[in-house]
RNA sequence: GCGCGCAUAGCUCAGUGGUAGAGCGUCACAUUGACAUUGUGAAGGCCCGAGGUUCAAUCCCUCGUGCGCGCACCA
């Protein structure tokens, strides 16, 4: 028995010095990994067993979030290394784009600069050096947690081999013909100055007036009557538009109104995708700064004008008097205008939602932008085969809900995926001169095989490829794993993974989300200093039940360590009744106490139950069911008893059922698990747990 | 507007077609010998509401209410 394991169970101490020795073994590498014969026939002919760890983007810092993903990871590879498999966990980070960029110009900010001072090689050359600096902390805060990745194989999505990845998905995507350039409208941040995707943007409701604005008709002097709640973007419109079933405008269809201020002739259009009931049921249609507006004048042959610029400002076709002026000062000028023209109607108060930039919040403008695109039509298809065939699982099953209606919409069609962008940090698109780059999602899309080494056809990807499980934040289903599903499909020929883990999302108590500004969130770094990563786990799968949302409760990180006390004070005391040459860990045979009958028969129950529930993801249940049996049946109730009866029977007893809850446990709270294993080692036989045999009935 | 999830002890949550469970909290008792980060025990619940199916509903079905979330061509 080595000395500390006669002192009180401290984690600040061991938990460190138990990752070095796991980081000093090597097994954190599959290459190294001893291979039992018996496990090689169990695998099947490979034997592996891979994860890809969600890469963390370089700007983060580990959330709960984070650490309950990657403890259901650790818990599932930890598991099947000790089945023999062989275990990769790659792990790695994200090059971010935009949030990276934005944390570098503010940074650039402080010195009264911006990125436009220094240029775009200087500007990449700081981005660098704060990846450099920072971007490696999330990774070292999952070891503090205990994560067991392959670090030697560690990636970033904007390492040159990676790069190489992108490049060739993106030119064998070009040779398709799926990728094309146009200009249509898309989501415009004024703040970040780039364009985003359809997933990038997050919408918020917001309380703010309906105007009702009378367009005079040509040759006549009645009016018709659009409601809008951007009245600045009637300077662009070219129509009026009304639902070719609407018996009030019947006899209006066909006919010219005069656009006010901008004294524009417009005509009346019919279009079935108007709805009756807003407003007045009569639309004002503006090409260039509204998705259906676009449609509806691609149908009709109208012209566009585009009033507000990529700065966020009015541009000059929106005319002399508002040309330079910011949206809001343009709505004000027009709205104070119409009155004076006696043309507004009436205001109402109207909550709608506005469009914001996923990365900076910032509210967006749609307008017309020349982009890259990436046809969705063929690449969708694949990865909705995948999950309806059954090759690609949810867990829960409802998820795939999301992920086929994003897919597979039931209104309208999936647009194509705007795929570039206009800031520096990322990954340049091959064939654009004009220096745009690509969307950060884009890369990750390939993250499952390109850390495997592809395009190039390394031994790696040949062993480790595909992947068994994803597990991941159910935010990013359609943002990411969909097309992840259909990237791999495309370039390999098969899915990327097999079970796609859709883990909790951990909320504050009030069942609000965790918010860092309102001062809701919790930081695991302060949970492993304050009780060790040991409980912090514990606690965080403690309260994963079903997948269901968990409102965060600290105090079941108070009882992991509570737990983890009564665990190392058991061990304390089984070995402290034996010495080490009793400390054989096999099922002692023929047992006559019916005391020992007992307590191993319902420690075979419990390791079948947590085989079953481990394997159906159920971890919270399985820690639950060993809490219960560790503590209440073997030391309430089998260690007191034992204390009377000095047998040889029952010595090795309580060895074999400590040995193997151990064993059981140990996915779950690994530091403290292989610290009582190195003191339960036969002496001279200096055991690693990690590699010990998993306990299968 | 469409859809999803949740509602059980003071708190956080399991669970089952047939007297309702855990952790934490509370209360009482127990203390030199693995552990007080402990042990033994107790109190505490119209299992959200209404209706239906059933011999029997906390569980299944319908409707509703409340909370959370997603999607939509949110003009």
């Amino acid at each position: 028995m080595s000395a500390d394991f006669t002192k009180p169970y401290d984690p600040r101490t061991v938990e460190p010095e138990i990752y070095k020795k796991w980081e000093k073994s090597g097994y954190f590498n599959p290459d190294n990994l001893p291979q039992p014969a018996a496990a090689k026939a169990k695998a099947g002919e490979a034997g592996t067993f891979t994860i890809a760890l969600p890469p963390p983007n370089v700007t983060g810092s580990l959330h709960l979030g984070h650490a309950l993903n990657a403890t259901i990871q650790d818990i599932l590879i930890r598991k099947k290394r000790m089945e023999g498999y062989r275990a990769l966990w790659i792990p790695g980070t994200d090059h971010a784009g935009i949030a990276t960029q934005n944390i570098v110009e503010k940074e650039l900010k402080k010195d009264g600069k911006t990125r436009h001072d220094l240029g775009r090689e200087k500007f990449l050359e700081r981005a660098w050096e704060w990846k450099e600096k920072y971007g490696n902390i999330i990774l070292d805060q999952l070891k503090k947690l205990g994560s067991s990745c392959d670090w030697s194989r560690t990636r970033f999505t904007m390492d040159p081999e990676y790069a190489k990845a992108v490049e060739t998905a993106f030119l064998h995507y070009h040779k398709k013909g799926w990728i094309y350039q146009g200009k249509r409208v898309i989501n415009w941040c004024t703040r970040c100055r780039t364009s985003l995707s359809d997933l990038e943007v997050e919408y918020k409701p917001e309380k703010g007036k309906l105007w009702y604005i009378k367009y005079p008709l040509k040759d006549s002097s009645e009016f018709v009557i659009v409601a809008t709640v951007r009245p600045e973007t009637m300077l662009g419109d070219s129509a009026v538009a009304v639902n070719p079933k609407d018996a009030r405008y019947k006899n209006l269809i066909g006919k010219i109104a005069i656009l006010p201020i901008q004294e524009r002739e417009i005509p009346i259009i019919a279009d079935p995708r108007i709805e009756t009931e807003f407003g007045t049921g009569a639309v004002k249609v503006t090409p260039a700064h509204d998705i259906l507006d676009e449609a509806i004048a691609m149908d009709n042959n109208l012209i566009s004008y585009q009033v507000i610029g990529e700065d966020g400002k009015m541009t000059e076709e929106a005319g002399e008097k508002f040309q330079g002026l910011k949206v809001k000062e343009a709505r004000e000028k027009i709205v104070a205008l119409l009155e004076s023209l006696d043309l507004l109607e009436k205001t109402e108060d109207y909550e709608h939602n506005v469009a914001l930039c996923y990365r900076c919040g910032t509210m967006l403008e749609p307008l017309r932008s020349k982009q890259w695109f990436l046809k969705m039509a063929e690449l969708a298809k694949l990865a909705i085969a995948d999950v309806k065939s059954g090759k690609v699982k949810f867990h829960p099953a409802r998820w795939e809900k999301i992920y086929l209606e994003w897919l597979d919409p039931p209104v309208g069609g999936l647009r194509d995926w705007c795929v570039s962008r206009q800031i520096w940090w990322g990954h340049k698109i091959p064939i654009d001169g004009v220096d745009d780059v690509l969307d950060t999602w884009f890369s990750s899309a390939l993250w499952p095989f390109a850390t495997l080494g592809w395009p190039s056809q390394t031994a790696d990807l040949k062993t480790f490829y595909p992947t068994q499980i994803l597990s991941t934040a159910r935010d990013i289903i359609n943002l990411w794993v969909a097309r992840m599903v259909f990237s791999s499909e495309e370039f390999l020929g098969k899915a990327p993974f097999l079970d796609v883990i859709i883990h909790a999302t951990i909320l504050a108590k009030s069942g609000a989300r965790m918010s860092k500004s309102l001062g809701t969130g919790v930081d695991p770094m302060t949970l492993i200093e304050k009780y060790g990563a040991d409980a912090t786990r514990f606690g965080l799968i403690w309260q994963a039940m079903g997948g269901q949302d968990i409102k965060w409760s600290e105090e079941h990180v108070v009882a992991g360590k509570k737990f983890l006390n009564k665990l190392w004070n058991a061990s304390r005391y089984v070995l402290s009744r034996s010495d080490s040459s009793d400390c054989e860990i096999s099922k002692p045979p023929d047992l006559k106490s019916e005391s020992n009958k007992k307590i191993i028969a319902s420690l075979e129950k419990t390791e079948k139950e947590v085989n079953e529930l481990i394997d159906s993801y159920d971890f919270g249940q399985a820690l639950h069911i060993l809490y219960d049996f560790f503590w209440h049946e073997f030391c309430d109730k089998h260690l007191e008893e034992s204390k009377s009866d000095s047998s040889e029977e029952t010595k090795k007893t309580l060895i074999f059922v400590l040995s193997t809850s151990l064993k059981l446990l140990h996915p779950f709270i690994p530091h403290i698990t292989e610290k009582i294993w190195e003191n339960l080692s036969r002496s001279g036989d200096q055991g690693y747990l990690i590699i010990e045999r998993w306990p299968k009935a």
